[in-house]
DNA sequence: TGTACATCAGTGAACGCGCGTTCACTGATGTAC
DNA sequence: TGTACATCAGTGAACGCGCGTTCACTGATGTAC
């Protein structure tokens, strides 16, 4: 049955919305496109009305979530590290920062889903320039690119552990170290 | 057709070596065990003499892979920042290191699978802190997990990006961050 | 040491199954008068 | 504003296809005498 205008427009962004969940959660190919579909409250025939494909949906739905919250710095640097290197951001992939979740899996996905994650890239470390402590602007840069791979990286490994103490050292030794070197 | 005991042992090492490799480069999931043992010189059929199961192989490969050189730190610490954080690393997942080819995946799999990756996981970080410059011991674990989660995050960011530019700055700056800072 | 038989590593076809994708159909929405 | 028709978003069955796994069979290896 045919839906409104304003319905389709809807739709569209509650399949990207549960797209980014579902994705982050559990892999890209882990996830089937009947699932985000059924997620979103639709059946999974409609699917190829909104997309060209299920790579065309990593895409977007990549790049919708690389521009969320968890990427977007506010306040100062330390707070942000601080939060993200949070045991609730560990525990809600679902939510949470979509390069963490996703980085290792675009390495082998099509082109144009590394092209956003490159931009994506680009765009953190631009914004983490800005709020990170720093003489000039080529060694706030540094510190940006080192500290987004520390915390990245930190968040994967916390993540893989299955040791909840391991996982849990991991976080806030990484977040103590860089605390005393920024 | 039978084959001798020795050879048997050997095969077993060929496959092991062959998943090893294979996961790396393109992950769990994208790699078949058909493809596995095709690598290995066998046909699929036999596969199941040597392994109870797909996941089997997988932690055993894991397991293999997280002992091998890439993991295993010598000399001292900058030297082996600067060889982990190198262009050909980066460009060699298939021998690289299993941690950033292989931890983001991990933390999705079976819990045969994560114990193994948390078992290599605080082997390399007591590897680490053996090789770190600090004070006191609890120090130098500090810069161990910090300095190990900036490698394994970084390499992952450069392999994501498809931004050749990008991904050198991010290997180049992550390793001068670390030189000062340790 | 040689022979006869039992064992079992390896082969390749076949099995269910779930996936991405397609398609004929339905019925509510949008449009023309 | 109301009516009649065209459009098209959504449905659910069906399609190829490739995967992990199983299995009957083959023939070289290992063993018993």
């Amino acid at each position: 049955m045919r839906v409104s205008r304003e319905q389709v427009t809807e739709n569209r962004q509650t399949i990207l919305d549960a797209a980014g969940r579902l994705f982050r959660e559990r892999g890209f190919d882990a996830v089937t496109v009947a699932e985000v579909m059924n997620a979103a409250g639709l059946t999974h025939g409609g699917f190829y009305g909104y997309f060209k494909s299920k790579d065309d949906l990593i895409a977007e739905a990549l790049a919708a979530a690389l521009t969320g919250n968890r990427e977007r710095p506010s306040g100062d640097f330390a707070t942000y590290v601080a939060g993200y290197l949070s045991r609730t951001h560990r525990d809600d992939r679902g939510h949470g920062c979509a390069t963490a979740a996703l980085a290792a899996d675009t390495a082998r996905q099509a082109d144009d889903v590394r092209t956003e994650m490159t931009t994506g890239l680009k765009l953190q470390i631009e914004r983490l320039s800005s709020i990170v402590p720093g003489e000039d602007s080529v060694r706030k840069r540094q510190v940006a690119i080192g500290g987004w791979a520390a915390m990245v990286g930190a968040m994967i490994l916390a993540r893989a552990s299955d040791d909840p103490e391991l996982s849990d050292e991991i976080l806030d030794q990484t977040r103590a170290w860089l605390e005393t070197r920024t």
